[in-house]
DNA sequence: AAAAACCTCAACCGCCATGCT
DNA sequence: CAGCATGGCGGTTGAGGTTTT
């Protein structure tokens, strides 16, 4: 006797989505908001299965996704998670919130598993006195992993209940995670894909391209205002660690935004988006002026690809740190 | 030009965790 | 506490595109 399908599957249509399918699930979310997965089909009629739906959006329709040509500080973030954590993707995209888990797991299988071991057997060849600079990066790679591990043995060394209740504080009750919205708009989704639905040739394959570009951005005044709102009972810890734009993820990377043509439907009220209701990505936290050990975990974390951040990593980093040291 | 090989990535599957009744 | 529903996650697949032969 095998598990219970999720749904129907006979009724379920599979395989690629349509844009027009896309445009009925982003309504849907517009108004809702991404929950109560169950529900959706039934009252958009899409003939989907639940969880097609919240992959459709969690993958692809979500606003704030950049797709395509990781950065190299993306690349080196992603070696550098993925030798701390593993193919733990969801903990991973946490700190790419501009990537999903999806994308990080498809990008280490495709290219980056088979950069490694090029570079690796390429090392193994080529001899110590005539190292490239890739081969010394790949050596100081290895040794900030053990870096890494050393200081976490430390760590355990120096009291590992101490550490544990100090993380327990700065995450829990003590310092609670900021509600920082993740979705600026859905409808700057909307709006991409009409545009490409309308450029899109009579000889549609139902894959929707999409590089993910968004070059008008720009927050509205409402978002903006939205954000300094939820953030202000953080203000002075903001202020201390550099001010609000690094947390909003305007500098380096930018956060989802509206595009010019839908913000003014918006703003005249022929549409409800689904604004500042709740977070589906990990939020933000500040933890207080970290201790040494837990700062040297950092560094070696946040080394090459801290600008990618957005000033979310401290709450992560600490979380994984309580599982590791809790295990 | 055509076929084969290879690559990419969206989507699916099944397991597990969590919350609700 | 048990059972069920639902969501989340990681592994895998396969269609479609690209490059090589």
């Amino acid at each position: 006797m095998g598990r219970l399908p999720c749904c129907d599957k006979t009724r379920v249509k599979k395989g690629p989505w349509t844009p027009e399918e896309d445009i009925l699930l982003v309504s849907y979310i517009q108004e809702h908001g991404p929950r109560n997965w169950k529900s959706v089909p039934n009252h958009t009629g899409l003939l989907r299965c639940s969880k097609s739906c919240r992959l459709r959006w969690a993958n692809y329709l979500r606003p704030g996704i950049r797709r395509g040509d990781f950065t190299e500080q993306e690349e080196k973030m992603i070696i550098h998670l993925q030798a701390l954590l593993g193919n733990r993707w969801a903990a991973m995209a946490s700190y790419l919130p501009q990537r999903t888990d999806n994308d990080i797991k498809n990008y280490w299988n495709t290219y980056l598993k088979k950069k490694l071991r090029k570079l690796q057997t390429a090392a193994d060849i080529s001899s110590p006195t005539n190292s490239t600079s890739r081969d010394r990066w790949e050596r100081r790679l290895q040794a900030d992993i053990q870096t890494t591990r050393q200081a976490l043995s430390d760590a355990l060394s120096r009291g590992k209940s101490d550490l544990l209740s100090e993380l327990k504080h700065d995450i829990g009750a003590g310092k609670k995670p900021v509600q920082v919205p993740v979705y600026a708009s859905s409808t700057e989704n909307i709006a991409r894909l009409l545009r490409e639905w309308t450029k899109k040739s009579p000889k549609s394959d139902g894959r929707t391209s999409n590089d993910g570009s968004s070059s008008e951005s720009s927050f509205n005044d409402g978002s903006l205002s939205s954000i300094t709102d939820a953030l202000s009972c953080y203000k002075s810890e903001i202020e201390e660690l550099g001010g609000l734009e690094p947390f909003l993820g305007l500098e380096p990377c930018m956060e989802p935004s509206i595009s010019s043509e839908v913000s003014q439907s918006v703003a005249s009220g022929e549409t409800r988006p689904y604004l500042f209701q709740e977070e589906t990505k990990p939020n933000l936290g500040v933890l207080d002026q970290p201790n040494v050990t837990l700062s040297s975990c950092r560094k070696w974390l946040y080394d090459d690809g801290a600008d990618s951040l957005c000033g979310r990593s401290d709450f992560h980093l600490s979380e994984h740190l309580l599982e590791f040291f809790s295990s």
